[in-house]
RNA sequence: GCGGAAGUAGCUCAUUUGGUAGAGCGAUAGCCUUCCAAGCUAUAGGUGGCCGGUUCGAGCCCGGUCUUCCGCUCCA
């Protein structure tokens, strides 16, 4: 495990030094928890984000995809729970370490009280909280001296307000603002325009709505790099199915989607199923795909089957109707007719899929050579269809003619794939430097190519290499990218 | 958020008890030409995380702060 914890140090550095990830605002000193993608990272990212979604909307004839704004309607948060949930004021105890929910706190107190004095308790404590008086509060528990249970002291810390989401105001001018939130997740965008999608994309039951976006969540403690971040991207979909045969397709998509993690390169034996025992207000089924990181087994992708909860909340809060009408016909010959849909929703965090392929593809190798010297590099081997350069193309020598052939191969690959260009220094010391970018595929110019027009192609993954005629490139690049 | 540790060049690290910073690698330019990082020459880079204090003088001592790591805690 030492070892596991010292190799995630090093994935970090490599991810920087190579420009995968920065921290955000690092010239500042950075901002905690808030990452940014480098030149490498963005493109890795942005053809991860493909594949998903040409997973989903290309090869799905009933899934579409839509893209929703990250602001919404405050009451969207209000029908999906996330305000009464992730509200709480919150109070540690410094001698125990133990944290409260104040209303929580107090109201263990009053227990102990007679009942006039425990009302009165009561009755203070729903004002200080209507009013958002923090300090009051803190004051009341001060007063009526109230303990931690664990160390038995009143050395509290301030009140904080524990809120997971983040806010802000719409409008240029404060005071006429209403509060609005960075949205948490981005299923929401998916519910309140199933209507639209439903109606406009003539989607028939079942159907799916798939979205990618940032969400944003402010975390108390945001670590191991970039698993666990303010603002994140997810991949969504949320698929509409008839009442009654949600299981149906949640063991669909459990299956669907553990075997598109094995199609992006992932061992089989990295993902493992786990069932929630706990489920959310939401959910009659739930089970999270976990990847094993280096630091440990840890949710990659939650499969949840949210039931019609979502649906009927927006119904409910909008006060329209939210519903499907069904025309196919039941065991008896009757049409299912009108139901709210209920809904299996899956859910990838996209920056913890980067970092399962980077912590897979991180790899340090060492080798004798043939005079008995040591040899070493760090490769990242990020499978072909996903890397983010897919060839470098490098003539032997930088004059006679070599990098003239070059740059004509160079600009008849560059419409299909990207590829780079580099003519300085050795070309082992080329090759090490497109295996630390993880650059699948080198293919090297030399005098041999002005003769017969052929060229070495040298394969990152066991650093083999063969002649093949110039011609040949894309094609051999392209289809080894697919 | 609590406790512990750390922060010197892009990276890895030096700088004997306080006397105003060095190396290797890397990078850039040029030379060389050689299919797996290690040939030659030159150049660039640090207000020692930041702010303040003690001192004639602070990278070094003290306080605060930011960030990172480890352990708790939290995670709809």
């Amino acid at each position: 495990m030492a070892n596991e914890i010292n190799n995630f140090q090093e994935i970090i550095s490599h991810c920087k030094e190579y420009g995968y990830i920065f921290q955000s605002s690092e010239l500042y000193d950075g901002l905690s928890a808030v990452y940014d993608y480098g030149q490498m990272g963005a493109q890795l990212k942005k053809n991860l984000r493909d594949e998903w979604w040409k997973s989903m909307t290309q090869m799905h004839d009933n899934i579409v995809g839509i893209d929703a704004a990250i602001f919404m309607h405050p009451t969207v948060w209000k029908a999906s729970g996330h305000v009464d949930n992730f509200s709480d004021p919150m109070i540690d105890n410094k001698d125990s370490n133990k944290r409260y929910r104040v209303d929580h706190l107090i109201e263990a107190h009053v227990a102990t009280l007679d009942k006039e004095s425990g009302e009165a308790l009561i009755a203070e404590m729903d004002k200080l909280l209507a009013a958002d008086d923090l300090a009051g509060l803190k004051s009341l528990i001060e007063s009526n001296k109230i303990k931690c249970g664990i160390s038995k002291t009143c050395n509290w810390t301030d009140i904080r307000q524990f809120n997971l989401m983040f806010s802000t105001q719409i409008g240029s001018v404060a005071e006429e603002a209403d509060t609005i939130y960075l949205r948490p997740e981005t299923a929401q965008g998916i519910f309140v325009n199933f209507l639209n999608v439903q109606k406009t994309g003539r989607m028939k039951i079942p159907f799916g709505i798939a979205q990618t976006g940032k969400a944003f969540r402010n975390e108390i403690v945001a670590r191991q790099f970039i698993f666990r971040m303010r603002e994140f991207e997810q991949m969504e979909m949320q698929f509409f199915v008839r009442p009654g045969t949600q299981m149906e397709w949640y063991n669909y998509w459990k299956d669907t989607r553990k075997k598109w993690h094995e199609s992006i390169g992932i061992p089989t034996e990295k993902l493992r199923f786990h069932d929630h025992v706990k489920l959310a207000h939401y959910a009659d089924a739930a089970l999270d795909i976990e990847f094993e990181f280096p630091f440990g087994w840890k949710e990659l992708e939650g499969i949840h089957s949210r039931t019609d909860f979502d649906l009927s909340q927006h119904a409910k809060y909008s006060k329209k109707k939210i519903q499907y009408f069904d025309n196919d016909l039941n065991a008896e010959g009757k049409a299912y007719g009108n139901y709210t849909p209920f809904v299996v929703e899956t859910s990838v965090g996209l920056d913890r899929l980067f970092l399962t392929v980077i912590s897979l593809a991180y790899q340090e190798e060492k080798w004798t050579k043939e005079d008995g010297t040591e040899d070493s590099r760090v490769v990242l081997k990020i499978p072909a269809k996903i890397a983010p350069t897919k060839l470098a193309i490098l003539p032997l020598l930088k004059k006679d003619g070599l990098p003239e052939i070059a740059t004509e191969l160079l600009n008849e690959c560059k419409p299909h794939f990207h590829c780079f260009y580099e003519e300085k220094d050795a070309i082992g010391k080329r090759y090490r430097r497109m295996d630390a970018i993880g650059t699948p595929f080198c293919v090297t110019i030399d005098h041999q190519t002005k003769e017969d027009n052929t060229v070495t192609i040298r394969y990152r993954d066991t650093m083999t290499q063969e002649r093949i005629p110039i011609s040949e490139v894309k094609n051999i690049v392209a289809k080894g990218c697919m």
